[in-house]
DNA sequence: GTCTATAACCGGATAGAC
DNA sequence: GTCTATCCGGTTATAGAC
């Protein structure tokens, strides 16, 4: 059963070998050309399958996406912290893109390319985004968390691109293991949790703390929603 | 006096065509035949003078940094308050970039590609770079800032990011005369002032935030060192 | 309609003649 | 220093095969 397609076989090829070219001799160093005949069909017939080249690395990064949130439930069933849920919750995602981890370089190094298709930030990912950010609203969802009220509504997207920020620094983070961003993302992610509690409490300066922060989380929306494809 | 040679106009002729049809149609839609035939010399020649397209507009961003930095000391000599300096340098970059502010949108999208020499954080920027952090030490000598022993060395290299940040989002931001960019600007530039200022007293959980800080910082530094030339 | 193959177009970049 | 001719690779058009 679920024997795919002659055409689907085809499609898949292409991807394989795509990947395993970007892998091996780096994104732009590798030709569609190239791809297409190391994967036994005509230029043309790759493009059949995917409109550009970045759309291979795309597929990619969907599938993978995709994955994480199917199992996201185990976590959210383990433990009812916040901090450890989200924790693991990040430590899924890198776990699951460590296989393609300097192919994720094309999609950082275009990442503040809002018109690139590649782009974490771009139209065409426009649906793994509300789906991540729904994604880390089902972590905050009947968690111990408890923040500032003005926060409430703008508090899964702070977070998602918090964890974007992670994941990208991740990519390009050379140290073995990635043990930098490791650090980092402990050290950093228990600030947050403490930020957040403090949030509660009567601070002086805390409303332009808080104004601060829904300024700038507000232009990154605006940003990232105008995105718009190339002209 | 200061007749330009024959070879100096060629190449301010190709400069100013290309950076007016930059603006008019956009990077991507100015090809480099273009770019040379309204000049009036053909294609090769104008990669004589610029061995990528790219190179035009970072000339232009030379440019005006260098004329910023030059204009920096009349800022210092006004106040002491390191606020009030960092402000005024921050706003003078702002004004200095204004009539480029979609052209520079080449470099903030290519901004985290450090293999291309457009991105400000390329190797081919290092000069301009080490220059801007100089200057931030410049604003930072002889200020009334006071900060915790840790931060010393860092300090000038955080401080030159946060500005670095703060162009790139300006460049994005769409709202009338950026207006948004400016209320974070002060927003968080108090808050980074503040922040300083309470690294010097005894606070819970200080030792792991400035770890952090160091750990973040080192983890930039370390990237943009090794950013490398496309293979 | 679904797929494949070939040729052509376009623009960044280079080589080499003058 | 300037030109022409050329390469190279992403992308598209087109013509057909199944």
């Amino acid at each position: 059963m679920s024997k795919l397609s002659k055409s689907d076989q085809t499609r898949e090829k292409i991807l394989t070998v795509g990947w395993n070219l970007f892998q091996k001799k780096g994104f732009e160093q590798s030709s569609m050309r190239d791809i297409a005949q190391t994967a036994g069909v005509a230029t043309g017939a790759a493009y059949y399958y995917f409109k550009r080249k970045e759309d291979l690395v795309l597929e990619l990064y969907k599938r993978v996406q995709a994955e994480c949130e199917k199992q996201t439930e185990q976590v959210i069933a383990k433990t009812k912290s916040f901090e450890k849920r989200f924790y693991d919750v990040i430590q899924l995602n890198l776990k699951q893109l460590s296989p393609y981890r300097k192919l994720m370089l094309v999609l950082a190094e275009n990442s503040m390319n809002f018109k690139n298709s590649v782009s974490p930030f771009s139209v065409e990912n426009k649906k793994i985004r509300t789906s991540a950010i729904g994604n880390v609203n089902k972590i905050i969802q009947g968690s111990n968390i408890k923040v500032h009220s003005s926060l409430l509504n703008i508090l899964p997207t702070i977070l998602w691109l918090y964890e974007m920020a992670i994941v990208l620094l991740w990519t390009y983070d050379s140290s073995t293991h990635q043990k930098k961003t490791q650090q980092f993302l402990k050290l950093s992610l228990k600030l947050i949790c403490i930020l957040l509690k403090i949030s509660l409490l009567p601070i002086p300066g805390k409303k332009g703390i808080l104004q601060m922060v829904q300024s700038i989380t507000s232009m990154a929306t605006d940003i990232i929603q105008r995105s718009y494809k190339k002209p």
